[in-house]
DNA sequence: ACTATATTGTACCGAATGGTAAATATTCCT
DNA sequence: AGGAATATTTACCATTCGGTACAATATAGT
């Protein structure tokens, strides 16, 4: 479940001579940066201050480095989504999201937008497996969040008619597209003013104010 | 101005034995569905029906039948977008921008999503300049609406207090978010409920059923 | 000190990349 | 009929791609 230990270390046989973990910062920041196929091998060892034997000793390929580097950008630069469905209301999870989204998306320590999104979009065929896994991320996203909805609905918290797939389709590509924005160069307080658009128009109850 | 004429037909000479602008749309097929770094020269060609030399000599090279492929999709698949700032009302211009995006980015005869997107979102450094060719092409998208929304404020079609600019930057991540939720599998209909969705809570004067 | 084990650096592999030289073929103009 | 001009085909170019063989090096346990 932890990130950290992505090889059982070995107690015998020479040391490693670098950190994983930090490797993988490295290399989630190329792959962030320039997509997994724009992300050419020498441009991850670069980073990663690491040889190509190296890179594949400890990571296997560059198709499962992206896919642990992705589960790296999980639990730390996005770490705001999962934990937002916790919230006591629809308002305050959509609003975690959003101002959580413009916070990670335009955070000047890392490349604009979200690799989730960007990462492999558009690409040849030898990258549809990659491709494929972003997809499945990004409407696992989409289908927890429907499923707070959901629960909102039922408690009362969003209005009868309200259709709680079609909100998180909503959100959903809001925080998308506040990704592409945030690679056309928009700022945080621009994503924000998106954020706090969509929030003055949601349909579910505000938190009260005690 | 015409996206036709791209070379003046020679009079002289062996006549091309292509059709430049229906090769040009093969070209811009590819490059919606892989991007642009990911559409190779030989999967090009296998569109086009031509070899490389004849793509050379009709287009220059890769990344200005890029730029020439942009210029068709502007005018043939994404032309709903600036006719639709004419509308009257600001809410009949944001209601025919997004049922024109859920209608485009869905079409099962085309690639899904938009080919301003997901051209070249993250892309190595050989792939700078089309990547900001694609920024400005948003952000020109995104001013245009905005001079458009100021429009509707000057007239009172929307509220006093309403930001022409975030309201422009938010319908903006809406549309860029409907192009990601196509490629990971929307349909048409579930962009239109993300439209519709917006649409019912649009601050600007409804047109009157007459 | 010696062995087993694992990592490191160098140097290499075949395949694919974007792009082109040169010869051949097809047209118009005189 | 004969150039002049353009397009097509084939074959090639240097570079870069992801990936690996191999030998040298560094540690733990005995």
């Amino acid at each position: 479940m932890s990130a950290t230990a992505v090889t059982p270390a070995p107690t015998v046989g020479r040391p490693r001579a670098f950190d994983m973990e930090k490797a993988l910062q490295k290399a989630l920041e190329v792959f962030w940066r320039k997509g997994y196929e724009g992300a050419s091998l020498p441009d991850l060892c670069e980073a990663m201050g690491i040889n190509k034997p190296s890179l594949y000793a400890a990571f296997g390929n560059k198709e499962q480095l992206f896919l642990k580097a992705i589960e790296l950008y999980e639990n730390r630069p996005c770490a705001f989504f999962y934990p937002a469905l916790e919230k006591q209301s629809s308002y305050e999870v959509v609003q975690h999201m959003l101002c959580g989204a413009a916070s990670a998306n335009a955070d000047p320590n890392n490349p604009p937008g979200c690799v989730i999104v960007q990462g492999a979009l558009a690409c040849s065929e030898s990258a549809a497996f990659v491709k494929e896994a972003l997809i499945i991320k990004r409407r696992a996203g989409e289908a927890a969040l429907c499923t707070r909805l959901q629960r909102a609905k039922d408690e009362g918290d969003l209005p009868a008619d309200a259709d709680p797939a079609a909100l998180a389709r909503y959100i959903g590509a809001v925080l998308q597209g506040m990704a592409i924005q945030a690679t056309s160069g928009a700022s945080c307080a621009e994503l924000k003013q998106v954020a706090e658009t969509v929030l003055s128009a949601w349909p579910g109850k505000r938190p009260e104010p005690c």
